[in-house]
DNA sequence: TCGATTCCGCGAATCGGTTCGACAGAACAT
DNA sequence: ATGTTCTGTCGAACCGATTCGCGGAATCGA
């Protein structure tokens, strides 16, 4: 049912019914309620396609996440579907695109056939070539996350840089001498993982300022890693006392290191983490942690996106969240090793 | 960059463009050559909303799915990502649909907006107005899940009932005799999700059969809602000695509350349930469970859809996954009140 | 050498919308 | 009565691909 049939059972012509539904141009109350009165009987709906090959937009924006294969994390997991639920609001479909690996033809498609509007990006890398890639092509973009040069783009991201670094004065201010910072999987660090690099980068720093002696690795993103990784640093490292973490998918399984070892959480041994909030707390203790607001910052990406569709040349906008960290269980004063 | 501006740059016409790219009629090797060598220096694609006019499909898939206000559980993500894996490698998109609730703009946009060759349906209740909308509306869709009336859909599933039972089973070759089944969220179970009921009536025959006391109580998908739910079905049902459950998300709460009420798993009591495998292995002591091959279910579904579309008045075909107990640290012989 | 066949490419129609220019008729001012 | 302004509607062009029918040139067989 196309629109001239609408058109044709209403007695008018088919730019009538176009006017009527989009309002453009007047049309009087009574053609508008014949029209509407078939399209009611009908069901009708415009055809997207035929719509978005003359208007030019597909009211669609792409949502670019990392591939399947590799598991996605409790955060962004949140950042899609909070940007799932922002599109929806705005009348906006989202279209998947799984990228890196062997799915490059799916982002291809998206960018170069105009299947979208725009696009919003994740897992964003330091060198990231689909920035380059978007940016050549000229389709808006948003990040969530950020390059090396982060001016030349819109995006929304978490300031690990601070948000570790507080958390490491957070446990010097505990008596913590010695600590450790375990960050995300080693492969994603490698290949320039923004917020891998960044929350190194504070930690060296706040440990340097504090006078403090710190450690850093890395640790697969599941529980079994985590526990894994915990084992081994406190072999290693008989004198830590406290974890600092980006790695949320592994924080149970370093409970359970530390648990094994006989170190209770806080009382032995203290972590401090960054993680959505309902994550921290579902947690046994609760993590203290710096609550990630990943649902509000799927929101702002899709509005910054938004707006840059609408207007192109308008100077990029940033967003970067650094949020308190707030108290809950899994940190105390140093013990073992402390200053008693 | 349009087939036209291809076609004067290489001084042939945009129907042979059209059938060089297509490969439908033959073009001579010189000529597919020079259009080549124009298109990929422009670096052209043909723009999907003109192709999805004419051709009238749209390579793109509608992914249904629960809206992201309420947490997807991990098993309902890896269905998504298998979906999208799995569509990728077909060469389609995914589109993105959150229903139920204040969405159902979206749904209805993909469905009668023929934006989608077809579509996934998640989480799909016992009575399902969605499905009566897709079959009137005429576009193939498979459920992952299926209604009170399994034979006038594609499907695939999961044999809850079959799985429950067998958990049931399962505990009472073991020796236990007073069971509970922990299911999903009461408001889920109430609105006749499927799954829920599925695994009631699982229970209540394998129960009956094997002459054992049981209980059944619904619970929050999330860890605190399982720690609340085991402490009060010790309270209030102390001969209890074991727990079968299809509630994944709150397993980890289980353990606590059992843990904080001095029972050892397995020693003291025994769980067992129907979770993906990775989930089952990252708990601790192991979840005993049914290993649900959601990623295959999610490919299958992709699968499915692919032949529906390709041939609509083709039967129905369907796909029951009863996968076996895989046994690990969670269930033991029953030691409380059971026969010592 | 003439027709038949094959090979290649062109032009035009088409998909289902939106949008622009034109225009009839009513209302209003002069 | 004449000109002007509005209103409401229509017809046609257009977006960018695909596809059908047609025809010119080359090849083939007789």
């Amino acid at each position: 049912m196309n629109i001239g049939e609408i058109a044709k059972r209403a007695g008018v012509s088919r730019s009538t019914v176009s006017y009527a539904l989009t309002g453009k141009r007047p049309v009087s109350v009574e053609t508008k309620r014949r029209i509407q009165a078939v399209i009611d009987e009908l069901g009708y709906r415009p055809n997207a396609a035929a719509r978005a090959l003359k208007e030019g937009r597909t009211r669609t924006i792409g949502l670019v996440i990392p591939p399947a294969s590799q598991r996605l994390t409790d955060m962004q997991l949140t950042f899609v579907a909070s940007v799932v639920d922002a599109a929806a609001r705005a009348d906006l479909d989202v279209l998947l695109s799984p990228s890196g690996g062997e799915h490059d033809r799916s982002f291809e498609r998206i960018v170069t056939g105009r299947r979208v509007d725009g696009v919003i990006l994740m897992e964003i890398r330091l060198e990231d070539e689909r920035v380059a890639r978007l940016r050549h092509s000229g389709l808006p973009f948003v990040g969530i996350g950020r390059t090396r040069r982060p001016e030349e783009m819109s995006w929304v991201d978490i300031d690990y840089e601070t948000l570790i670094a507080r958390c490491v004065h957070h446990l010097a201010d505990l008596g913590h001498r010695h600590v450790a910072l375990i960050n995300r999987n080693a492969e994603l660090v490698a290949v320039g993982y923004g917020p891998g690099h960044r929350a190194q980068s504070g930690f060296e720093h706040a440990v340097a300022e504090r006078g403090l002696s710190g450690v850093q690795v890395c640790c697969g993103d599941d529980a079994q890693s985590g526990q894994a990784c915990v084992e081994e640093l406190l072999a290693r490292h008989g004198e830590l006392t406290a974890i600092a973490t980006i790695n949320e998918a592994a924080v149970a399984g370093m409970y359970r290191g530390l648990s094994r070892a006989g170190l209770a959480v806080p009382r032995d041994f203290s972590i401090v983490g960054v993680a959505a909030r309902h994550w921290a707390e579902n947690l046994h203790p609760p993590l203290t942690a710096a609550d990630v607001p990943a649902d509000e910052m799927g929101a702002r990406a899709v509005e910054l996106l938004i707006q840059r569709i609408a207007d192109p040349p308008a100077p990029h906008r940033h967003h970067l969240a650094a949020p308190p960290i707030s108290l809950r269980g899994s940190t105390g004063p140093a013990r073992r090793g402390g200053p008693a």
